[in-house]
DNA sequence: AATGAATGAGAGTTCATTCAT
DNA sequence: CATGAATGAACTCTCATTCAT
């Protein structure tokens, strides 16, 4: 562990600094080439389990150079997950909430997570790391707080606008729906290699992922139509 | 935090044997002792961030004997797995599928998983986890996938009565049901941090748990029962 | 380490004690099991190399017992020792030195110790082990300074006779010709690993030995009857 | 004990660079004091006797940096075997083969061998352990088998211009009179303390070392003359 | 903006031996 | 004559970080 003095400002801005930063450009900063080489590194082993050395080798990068630019270890994970988080952010909002159809809004985004998931898998196996770690580096990040509140202002608008005009039913709430969404988007990934071996199937075959995904899908369009 | 007083029969302990036990007594064995400090310190901090000596400290336990009963960090680890994931498939066994109404099997099923979890967060970090570093050590445990296959069983059973009988729609998928199950149960521990700390609520909540069981409560009966 | 308080007394007598110890036998000592096992690890990974948990698991005894029968490792190896050099002495004195023709005689002894030596390559690891050692233990052993004397005086009276006779050149030293023949029977055995491996050939070949003999034979013989 | 003072280019040292070196200053790098501490502690404990924390002390080193220069207890243990084994290499090369009579040669060989192990007993005791671990780690070195081979074919040149000439025996092996020559100036010394003890003589005296050298040269030159 | 050897605390593991029974 | 769990010191090796250049 490291001691972590710092308490809000995100040392490290997640959005794209100097010259869009084209990744796998020879012309790519120190400072990019150790973000990407830490993101791996924290994605496949964790925090505790990430090793310094290992990024620094990978990066090509003398360690000096890491403290020159992180305050450390921490420093550089939490840079990372605000550049992960931040990217999911950043599309979530492309979507066009104020004249799209409710249902169809949702389950657009619904469609959108699922799908950004599954082709970010870097993201979900670092949100479960940090989870494990109670949130830890997260709880730090003001910027992380700030870029999420959005989404949820805008499940509470289409929310609204279907069980006003009827076509969903009412008494939904937002985060609940938001999580369960999440959860039927997320967990198979957070625990496809557990779940593969327990259950002796492959759960990464996109056959079994597709039915899956048609079934959540399925499910969640019911719960939101729910009449009874 | 996770609520784990179990003294009874570790389901999954294939190694030494233990001199009966005698459950509930004070007189806890080194091997018990170790087990019990394991879990907690493995649920804690995960494998990589898990510290032998704070393990060897709780349980009051000279380094050599944890070499005497295991073998080594990652042999305890597996060990600690294995009775966590023990516990619930004992338990779950437990339901009657035999003659139970296939919904209301399956929605036992459900309520037994969510309440499980809830109750053994332990389990949940642990697989959690385990799932960061890919399964690498369950896949050493061929007692983990012997102790699960009878699960699938028992929904392929519930599901098959209840679709003969008209009473669920067909053409389910026992792995994908039991998946979404858990989903629906799991992912909101998995998460409770940084969901918790991303959207700014206390999602430990029990109001806030309830409100969330409930829905996914409806949200699987719908699915079960659709019709469409 | 171990303290070794032991100066003098011969812990252990080497001669065969308690009804002839027939090994292999189920009506065999606990000690005699700890002395069996004892010198295939000794033999085998050496005195620092060696694992007293190896000795007790090889020979079925509890740790209790070794120290019941011997002061500890060390004691238990030079136990070891002294019964290896006591086969050794044992058989050296059968030849009759008296009547045997000098230089048949001494050839004789030189095949003797050739052939024990490449039946007895435990003997030869042992010693071999105990030079690194510095003779550390076998300092220590008062039998078995006093079972290696006679050797030396039965050379020395073949030579003396020889030279008389006029059919051994004079001047001969009986330790020197011990030494000379000692190695010329134990070096390629106390080497055979090393050499074999930085000449790529395989030195425990028994032709490659049969040959090797030969050569030193005539070697020593050529010594003993030089002219020149 | 082993006087090796050498300070000079260590052969075998297929590792890392050493800038320039300027051999015969005070300015020893973190590496060559860990090559020479490693060396006095093998020498005197053998392998398995040895302590990284001795070798770490005398060389004044922090533990980090030994398994920065090295791959381990066990790599520094081979770098100290490769180059011992490269000096003795080095100066057996330097003998004048080509020209040189063939016996006299050869006993300059004898002689070189004689003189070189008495002054470099760490590297008699070094390759007696090794063979004690079956040459463990000698078998992994390629740069020892390599350096080795030119030995032979020398001692082939010589024997086959000495047979041709008549001046020598026909029908002498390379290999097997190289293992003789070994043996007549390695035995004593690998055997010393043992053979001290044993008889009672300090094996180690000067003269005694001189008189037994006289005698083996002796036997040699008989051996490679012998007609019969 | 960059180097790479150095640091010292602490990681997991193993040792010969002894205690309670 | 026998058990096997227990001991604590010491083992090899690794960590994130910083120093001298």
């Amino acid at each position: 562990m490291t001691g972590d003095s710092r308490t809000e400002a995100p040392a490290a801005t997640p959005r794209k600094r100097r010259r869009a930063s084209t990744p796998g450009t020879a012309a790519e900063t120190t400072r990019d080439r150790l973000m990407r080489a830490a993101r791996a590194e924290f994605t496949q082993h964790g925090f505790a389990g990430a090793r310094v050395e290992r990024i620094l080798a990978k990066a090509r990068v003398n360690p000096r150079m890491l403290y020159h630019h992180f305050p450390g270890k921490s420093g550089l994970y939490v840079a990372v997950l605000e550049d992960a988080l931040g990217e999911l952010r950043q599309h979530e909002l492309r979507l066009d909430v104020e004249r799209a159809d409710p249902l169809e809004g949702l389950l657009q985004l619904f469609d959108f997570l699922n799908d950004h998931f599954e082709a970010n898998q870097d993201l979900v196996r670092l949100l479960s790391n940090e989870n494990l770690l109670k949130a830890r580096f997260m709880r730090r990040s003001a910027a992380i707080r700030e870029m999420s509140s959005p989404t949820l202002a805008m499940i509470d608008q289409l929310l609204a606008r279907g069980s006003e005009s009827g076509h969903l039913a009412p008494g939904h709430d937002a985060l609940r729906l938001y999580v369960h969404m999440v959860a039927l988007t997320q967990f198979h990934l957070s625990n496809v290699h557990t779940l593969s071996v327990i259950f002796d199937q492959d759960l990464a075959d996109p056959h079994w992922r597709a039915a899956r995904k048609a079934d959540a899908r399925t499910m969640l369009r019911h719960f939101l139509l729910k009449i009874e």
